[in-house]
DNA sequence: TATTGTTATACTCTATAACTATA
DNA sequence: TATAGTTATAGAGTATAACAATA
């Protein structure tokens, strides 16, 4: 094959993944918000499954620390997670996430990954089909999770 | 189909979309950084294909226009743009594009969208039935240009 | 009066450096 | 001495408001 076409045809495919992208960026940033929450803020609670210091949280995210104190410091006042001194280093602080803070946690789970349409236009054949392909193509690369994608974003 | 199997499917199929999105925001930040460009600067020079004013630039990049000040200022300061007066309205500043403007948006044009690797993995077969499926996907939902898609990162 | 662009200002996100409490 | 966390501060990106020049 002609290797314009080639590299026509590639621009295409990184195209239409942008497309695709964008439109899963929105459905995101509007769940986020309707959590009343920023960016930052989402993708430390996101985080906190299992109970983490503050170093490590920071560690995850690759912040740095400095800057986790803040955070921590709404998202405690929101009671959605408290600090609990370690009984065993009081250096340190483990972040543990409240009833509410877990419901919170799970309702962005829910709504950002389960009703993501950006599919929607095909049917289950298709979907079937195109897992398939993107599965090759990704090989063995992973990501962090989705929200991580969208550090420093507005 | 169960419910959950189809709702766990997609939720792959989103996760997949993220992982080649990620690599290529990593692709595309090392080509602006290798411009010695920022991405708001990116941006703009890639919007000004065609000359713009500098008010038509913001509502493109959907900016408020007093950022568009110290943006253009830095291009013009670079030798990328010149600003003109619109000599039928004297408020307005036509931006130009030089030569060696040109040169940079071609270099990043290219270099983006044709070095992009997110299908390496996909042989000539597999690419043409994912273009398919992406394109039946998308439908008529339309983006902006790539960089846009960056503003406010990093 | 309305619009283009500029300046001043403020807020968010992030990093660096200096500090404290603890180890 | 080294580490966890905090505070102060600085810089980038973005928005709002007031202003000057022009229409």
């Amino acid at each position: 094959m002609n290797v314009d076409v080639q590299s026509e045809r590639d621009t295409k495919l990184v195209e239409l993944l942008l497309i695709l992208f964008d439109q899963f960026r929105e459905h995101a940033f509007a769940c986020i918000s309707a959590a009343d929450l920023s960016i930052p803020h989402a993708a430390a609670l996101l985080r906190l499954d299992s109970p983490l210091s503050q170093r490590e949280l920071a560690d995850c995210l690759k912040y740095d620390a400095s800057n986790i104190t803040s955070i921590v410091d709404t998202l405690a006042r929101r009671g959605l997670l408290e600090r609990q001194i370690d009984p065993t280093d009081r250096r340190v602080r483990r972040l543990i996430v409240t009833a509410e803070g877990r419901t919170v946690i799970a309702q962005l789970r829910q709504r950002v990954l389960e009703e993501a349409t950006v599919v929607s236009e095909l049917d289950e054949h298709e979907r079937a089909q195109l897992q398939a392909l993107l599965t090759k193509a990704v090989g063995r690369r992973t990501t962090s999770t989705w929200v991580e994608l969208f550090r420093g974003w507005p």
